[in-house]
Order: C-alpha cells, then structure tokens, then sequence
DNA sequence: ATGATCTCCGATCAATATGGTCGTACTAAA
DNA sequence: TTTAGTACGACCATATTGATCGGAGATCAT
C-alpha cells in the first residue's frame, strides 16, 4: 500500500545519479544522457527518457540538445526535495481521491464524512516529511527524521 | 499519489462509525450492520461488506450473525491505530514495490540502487506517522503531530 | 551544408490493480 | 422453521500504470 510508480522511483534513481556525477566528481560540468542512466540501473530506455522530459519541463533539470547532449541539474541539490520529485511525476500529493477537490465535484460522502479532517492531516504530514529531506541529503549522510506524536504516548501540548 | 485504496477508505468510514456509535452514545453494546453503514455513507452495500470481512477477519472487528446481527469494536478505539486498520486491508506498507523482498527475487536495479536506503527510512517514517494515529484520535480532539528535520530548514512550501 | 546523434513529444498498446457485482452457503435469533 | 443477517468465492468492468513506437526538431562534427 502506498506504493509510488516505478516511474517515480526511476526519476528518483536518475536524479540521484546527475547529481553524484555532477557533485563529487571532478566533471563538474559533465552532462549525463539517457542511455547512460538506463543502463546503469536497468531502465527501460524510453521510459527513462519520458520521465527526463517531464523532470526537464517542471524545471528540476535542465536539458541540452545535440550530440554530446544531455541533462544537468537545474539547481543545487540541497534545493530540490522529493516531495517536488514526486509531485513532478505524480502529480499532487492526494493520499485520498478527495484531497484536492476541484470544480462543484464533490465525492458523495463529503457531506457525512468522518474521515476527511484526521485523512487531511496525515497527508499533510505526510507531505512535510518528504518536503523536508532533498536530493542532497540522499547523496550524502542519512539524514535524520523523527516524528513525534503526543496521542499514543503521554498527551503533550 | 501515495493514494490509499477506495476499501481502506471505507474500512476507515465504517470503523469511525461503529466507534462512534459504540463510544459516546447511550447504547454501549449496539451492534451495527452493513446496511446501515452502507446507507449512511452511500458505499456500495456488497464491497463494504466485504471489507467488513476483512477486518473482522484480521481480528479488529467481531462479527455476529443471524438477526439482529452486524460488527462490533474487537478492542478499544485508542488500541487500533490507523496503520492497522490500512495494513489489514492493503497489506504491508511498501513505499517501494523492493521492500519486502522475498525469495531470491530482487529487482534489477538492487545491485546499483542508489536509493533503496533513503526510501526505506522515508517509508518507516510514514509507517510511525500512521502507528501513532488511533481511531480513538480520529473521534475525539484533532491529534497534533509535528514532524521535525534537522536538515533543508530552509525549504518551506 | 550535410549527415549523425541526440532530445523532444504525441500516440498507442499491454499488463496489472482496483472497484464493483453476483450467487450461494452458512448462522443464529425470533 | 422461517428469516434477516453474515461468510465466502468467483467473476467482470474499468482505471491506472508500465512500456513501446515513430517521427519531428535541435545541435554539433565534419
Ligand atoms: S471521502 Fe470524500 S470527503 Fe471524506
Ligand atoms: S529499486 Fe529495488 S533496490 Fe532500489
């Protein structure tokens, strides 16, 4: 259960990658292309590459056309979170169909829900969780998440 | 993404509700039946009750049959947490489709994967968010859960 | 200039997961 | 014994996802 796409993992994987290359080497500059990537992990090529051009167009790299081409990261690592990975790929995070409601479309239940306000708040710290840990912090040294919930425990506030 | 399944949610629907009935009304040992959940928040009659045998099957509800049957709280609202009632549906909690490898059966991508450790602890991280949650703070007063990271203070959306 | 190499983009197919339905057997109360 | 309910398993329809294909543009080397 709450699986995320292959899709979003293989974005994950590459993203991953530019960076290494792009940070600790001593090519900065270097681009990486697609086929590299998709045959260091095992990745259907073509789909690696649809997930590059969606990356590319929200932004998060940054593509060069031609021979020699390739991508680079559009930004520090330090400044791209997964949480904008995977709402890149994903879209937005909804851990019920319901999150974000658009339009008059209301799900039936809305109005006797019980569950929507507890669901929201998971979600949103959900959505902290992966907003608060980037690219950097996977490269580098495991990074540090706790979370503290005062129900279950003593009641704290 | 990161959607949970129209079933849990229903399992979490009914599960409120049978709580909510048994808790803070004046008919302590009122059994309640499928129909009457189903009605009340317009879920399809035969899927909810099959999620119903789900979780009575998984221990977190009785079942009574005959007459004047229905479900009943198998434990108090404050000892079900909310990663039971989803796991119970949904099955483990597995962010990635490698988490729970079993058998020989590794994905392509292992030997190289540059993200299998990040993902499993965002993965344990969620999995504590939802074990600190129980039905009996999905009644009662809205739970506080605060999330702190050392890292990307930064970064606030 | 011209060809080779690469990204870009849209359309499409296949596999899988999910949501939802049906029919029957079993249980216990009235 | 009748009847209202659950238990259970098989089943189909649809939505989502994974994966593939083919061509159009762009850029660099020659
Ligand atoms: S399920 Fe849609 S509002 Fe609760
Ligand atoms: S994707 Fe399977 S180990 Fe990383």
């Amino acid at each position: 259960m709450l699986k995320i796409s292959k899709k979003a993992d293989y974005a994950l994987m590459a993203l991953q990658h530019i960076a290494s290359v792009q940070f600790g080497d001593i090519t900065p500059g270097r681009v990486v292309n697609t086929k590299e990537i998709a045959e260091e992990y095992h990745i259907p090529l073509e789909l690696l590459a649809k997930v590059l051009q969606v990356l590319s167009k929200n932004g998060l790299i940054e593509s060069h056309n031609g021979p020699k081409g390739g991508y680079l990261l559009a930004r520090s690592a330090r400044q791209i979170t997964i949480a904008q990975i995977l709402e890149s790929i994903e879209g937005p995070l909804a851990i019920t169909d319901c999150s974000h409601e658009k339009d008059g479309d209301y799900c039936m239940q809305r109005e006797h829900c019980n569950i929507r306000t507890p669901l929201l708040k998971i979600q949103d710290s959900i959505y902290q969780l992966l907003n608060n840990m980037t690219l950097g912090d996977m490269l580098g040294g495991t990074p540090l998440i706790t979370i503290q919930s005062p129900s279950a425990q003593g009641v704290e506030r």
